[in-house]
DNA sequence: CTGTTAGCGCATTCAC
DNA sequence: GTGAATGCGCTAACAG
């Protein structure tokens, strides 16, 4: 039924070794008969058996990709990185959803190790202890994209995410506000709680500002809860937003206009993410460009490094940022 | 190094059929050896390679799904549905990104079937003679998601492209306008070409409204070109604008409105996807709901029934769509 | 209920 | 340059 590579070598009059070193490039075969297993592989179709191959050769040629959520644009985005690089090196993807389950997280770790994958990237906006320890356990090489690890243990890609937050922060300091309001993703997420608020905290204290903690609102990154955010704060009435994604902050564009104020004149707002999205609100959003094609693409780099034991110089990787001035904030 | 279960057996006294049935959850196993086994499974931290497993059982528990762009939110829609249903049969999912270039489709058929996968999930706007006699001939499984083929040999799952586009436009005829612009994807895709520009032009006229083909404007589905299109149109003040995805309506109603034109009092738009996008635009996007999750996860659900050789009652298989009725057309 | 025996299809020594 | 032999780790009859 299947042709194998008996069968091409029996109808080549070689022996497997031969054809398998025709298939596999290997140069110490006479051109002719070279020419004579291809042409016998072209007649019968034989298709090599990736299967057999890895069990043979304990490569798989696939990496594991786990991340929360691939229908949500931030990480789609990150995945097609990952996946542009890793067809460069004729690697395939295995992807999962983990939506940000420690217990599926594990179990999908387990799962990709069982099928021999020759490396994993992750991404989830908190390790727990059990999941690090599993990963420095792990046999295959890891690298995390877009997460954090404290211990550093493990290899990993990012950018600053405190010195950005504090960067856009800093500018509505310059140019005046002083309510400044926060609307965070939720802060289980080490990045929002230790680096972006941390950061909105460390500018507007270092500015002779306080802290007023009614200025921070938690939400679950939804369009819709950054509508109800400004709601939230009307009271309050921030005259700047520093917003921890696209989709909350185009709630809140809606939202400031939908109680009459205008953007940027009387509120300034600044994303942090910068999808496409960014740039379809409107007005356009001024925003932290969070380069995830990029996080993903040298991920998948880095990866590719560890699985060929290549040198590595530096595991924990942190790529440039930048801001990019749009239509919701003002120019100076 | 890597512990087998010839290691397992050894070490529980047992012969590694028993191990072997012990991992699968074979019930010809007395359970006190049962539980020796797990024990001596736990202590030395076996995990069964899937790979040998799969050489042996000529089954992966992998499925290919290949698709356009997963960083495209209607794509990454239809991943989500596809592996949700996989996870849920216990399969993992290899992804890949053809970015429709039959070329690189061909390739990755191939690579996906010499990786052995049980099935295959396969998404594109155009299937090429040699694509479909690819797939005919294939060995495994391959169901299209939200991929027409007009002969009907290979399974799919889609909507009704035809009426559904018929109906958004009857509600416009319907309305009394006389200039409906159609801002169409790439002609390329029959599902633009030959469903919903058919439709378009067969709701016209049988409306007694001539076709202008001045209206029709072909784009590449970007929030720019729907921008473009609309200037485009400018002399010609279509009334109405039928629209081929999210991302361009959003572009149609931003130059509608910079014309000084307002939505939906002097202008109505329907768009034709239903993503998120759709309520997050101001005004509201009524729209042709193109149920992209459920495709792939029905999709997906039928190929199950593939693989395990299932009675199929229909191959191919006609999802029910709905007209969501929002902000950007008038409510009578 | 449990053990023995064969492969699955290929890469990889080691000879020649 | 090429071939023969071995084993990767496991499932699947087949016995018993």
């Amino acid at each position: 039924m299947t042709v194998t590579i008996y069968d091409v070598a029996r109808e080549a009059n070689v022996s497997m070794a031969t054809v398998s070193r025709v298939v596999n490039g290997n140069q110490n075969v006479k051109p002719a008969t070279r020419k004579k297993v291809l042409k016998v592989i072209e007649e019968l179709g034989y298709r090599p058996n990736a299967v057999a191959r890895g069990l043979a050769s304990k490569k798989t040629t696939t990496v594991g990709v786990i991340l929360p959520d691939i229908s949500n644009s931030s990480y789609s985005e990150l995945a097609r990185g990952i996946e542009d690089i890793a067809t460069m090196y004729r690697y395939n993807i295995i992807l999962s959803n983990s939506d940000q389950n420690p217990n599926k997280e594990l179990q999908l770790l387990e799962t990709m190790l069982g099928k021999q994958v020759d490396g994993i990237v992750f991404m989830s906006d908190v390790i727990s202890d059990e999941l690090r320890k599993e990963m420095e356990r792990s046999p295959t090489p890891i690298v995390l994209a877009g997460s954090l690890d404290d211990t550093a243990t493990i290899a990993s890609v990012n950018i600053d995410y405190y010195a950005a937050a504090y960067e856009a922060v800093q500018k509505f300091i310059d140019s005046g506000h002083k309510k400044i309001a926060y609307i965070s993703g939720p802060l289980s997420s080490e990045i929002n709680r230790e680096h972006k608020l941390k950061a909105y905290q460390d500018a507007l204290k270092e500015a002779g500002l306080g802290y007023d903690e009614r200025l921070v609102v938690e939400c679950n990154n939804t369009y819709e809860e950054g509508l109800a955010a400004v709601q939230t704060l009307e009271s309050v009435e921030p005259t700047a937003y520093f917003v921890s994604n696209d989709e909350m902050s185009i709630g809140v564009i809606h939202a400031v206009e939908a109680l009459g104020k205008k953007i940027p004149e009387d509120v300034e707002v600044i994303t942090y993410e910068n999808s496409k999205l960014a740039r379809m609100a409107r007005p356009m959003l001024t925003a932290v460009a969070l380069p995830l094609y990029d996080i993903g693409a040298v991920s998948m780099r880095l990866l590719t490094k560890y699985m060929n034991d290549e040198e590595i110089e530096e595991n924990q990787v942190v790529l440039p940022y930048r801001l990019e001035e749009r239509q919701s904030t003002k120019h100076v």
